[in-house]
DNA sequence: GCTATAAATGGAAATGATTTTCATTAACAG
DNA sequence: CTGTTAATGAAAATCATTTCCATTTATAGC
């Protein structure tokens, strides 16, 4: 099914056996369609995407496979605070720039933006160096939202 | 009980009835364990503080007024990714300086540092002014957590 | 290709933080 | 002091996520 594009075998392959993990039909597709995503997922929004193409795939299953992605770094969890985390490809793989979120606190709508991002790059860069030497921490990842009310929200307070 | 700290009534009262809140021996209480506290507390954590000195307050009253203090702005609400929410006093009361967090992703501790804040604070004015011009938000907050190991837990690997 | 073995799986049940329900209590405007 | 309505506690409900366990499947070694 997923056969990568055209460069070989799929990307994912190695690490995943590097990490001493299977391959299975389940994760084949559940990369899938994270790789195709074009917006965060819940685990319930991939588990429908998996269930209409393989029914014999169960929610278990795609947790189960979320954690390992996400330990692994290849995928992102993130908690917009409605109740259900979200999952995101992280970059490397052939899709998704780098980016932050902007999040209205009244409608949970979020909006990916990129700008800036150059600038924030290069700060957090700077202070990751600071922090990882006087806290002594090895820092793999970081968070930046922003919080707010959005366009539509405003104009109904 | 809590009188403030000789500045007159206390602080955040004017703000209560302002938005038409009452004012309650529970929430003078909750307010009470958040000023004192010097970390941040799970819902669990400040139930068990109030308990001791009040018995009669609920647990459904802690989690009641810890959503209306989020809401107004008084408290900020986390989630460091143990599967419980944080809630940590606002700056603007008499504790609390702004600071952001550094999250062990083993085991969970979580370092508040303010070194690098003034930084970090100068580009995200200006990423907030970019962001709510571009997106028509209104931006009210902002979240930034680093995640990594920890000293100890770099060890054990 | 075949087989043994341990990893992976699905479905049901368990978990556990948070929310809702509803009858009772308490704050406070007048 | 009193009526009105918000606030409350206890128990039940919710609901995303995790755990359990018997079964299936990937794959290393032949």
């Amino acid at each position: 099914m997923p056969r990568g594009n055209g460069q070989g075998p799929v990307w994912w392959h190695g690490r995943f056996k590097g990490c001493g993990y299977r391959i299975t039909v389940g994760r084949e597709v559940i990369l899938d369609v994270l790789t195709k995503a074009d917006r965060h997922l819940s685990a319930e929004d991939i588990y429908m995407k998996v269930h209409a193409a393989y029914p014999a795939i169960g929610l278990t299953t795609i947790y189960r496979t979320l954690e390992i992605l996400v330990n692994m770094g290849l995928v992102f969890k993130f908690d917009f605070g409605d109740g259900r985390a979200r999952y995101e490809l992280a970059e490397g793989s052939n899709r998704s720039t780098h980016h932050h979120h902007l999040i209205c606190t009244n409608c949970k709508r979020v909006v990916d933006y990129t700008d800036f991002i150059d600038d924030e790059i290069e700060l957090l860069h700077k202070t990751e160096k600071g922090l990882s030497d006087k806290y002594n921490f090895t820092i793999t990842n970081h968070l930046i939202q922003f919080y707010g009310l959005c366009d539509k929200c405003k104009k109904r307070k």
